[in-house]
DNA sequence: TCTTGACATAAAGTGCACTTTAGGTTATAA
DNA sequence: TTATAACCTAAAGTGCACTTTATGTCAAGA
């Protein structure tokens, strides 16, 4: 199970990505290189589409690429680099927090406002009900 | 409290739109057209930072421009496509549940690598300071 | 009266994250 | 052996949502 490899067509059924935008990730550098086939097809393994899981949890929670470079290059650097690792990813925890938030307050507005459509629309209801009842009445007179 | 009108940087103020923003978002169609004073500016009414917020809130959760623009436009059309209005909202707060759950999905994910990188750094400095042991210890010898 | 600042428009420019295109190699199957 | 499908690269193109620029008008204070 830990062996296994994949091709592109494979990872990017697996990861929800397209084929280019995978390639654009390891020509970015946001995808560390990828091993290749003698006749230089990309071979993954479960290793790189835990990198792209990764991306695609950081790019999802709106960190640009550039960013996520740095935090891939950090990786690939080495212990040195942990501290710096750790604040980017506390820093951003905060902003997904914050997304959260604002996120929820609009999703509470928008209820907000589909009740007071609803209202709305029943208002609209009653008041055509009315004149058909009166158009009623005038046929019968 | 009613009456009172703004000038476009005032808008911009109390919704952190920039004031390009506001103008750019009148002259696609999304904020219905705003009164003008004699000399052409725009005068803004409670109203309009309505109208504002209400996409400020739809942009914010997601949906495109031009979406929004259908938005307003049948808002402006009146009572017959109040089921129209109804049906977009509630589409759309589907859309916004799932980024909610997507999103605190991947704020779990983060957590969980902090605390991956966390105990990756208590390694390193155990690793760290049992070399400084050994080396106090040649030092001695 | 003159200058300063806030407003206006139209049109071009920007930044980001991909996506598409054009042209080429390689391995398998009919 | 030839065609088809899956892969490759480099470079140009796209879509979206603004932003910037260039140019001009207008009202109020020094």
């Amino acid at each position: 199970m830990e062996n296994k490899t994949y091709t592109i067509k494979e990872v990017a059924e697996k990861t929800n990505l397209t084929i280019p935008t995978i390639r654009y990730y390891e020509t970015e550098g946001v995808l560390p290189p990828v091993e290749r086939s003698e006749s230089g097809n990309r071979v993954f393994t479960d290793s790189d589409i835990g990198w792209l899981d990764l991306i695609c949890c950081l790019r999802g929670t709106g960190m640009p690429i550039k960013k996520i470079k740095q935090f891939v290059q950090w990786c690939l650097e080495g212990d040195d680099t942990i501290d710096d690792r750790i604040e980017m990813l506390i820093e951003h925890g905060k902003t997904v927090d914050e997304q959260l938030e604002v996120l929820s307050n609009y999703k509470a507005a928008i209820e907000w406002k589909i009740n007071y459509h609803r209202e709305m629309k029943m208002q609209i209801d009653a008041r055509r009900n009315a004149v058909r009842l009166m158009e009623q009445q005038d046929l019968k007179s």
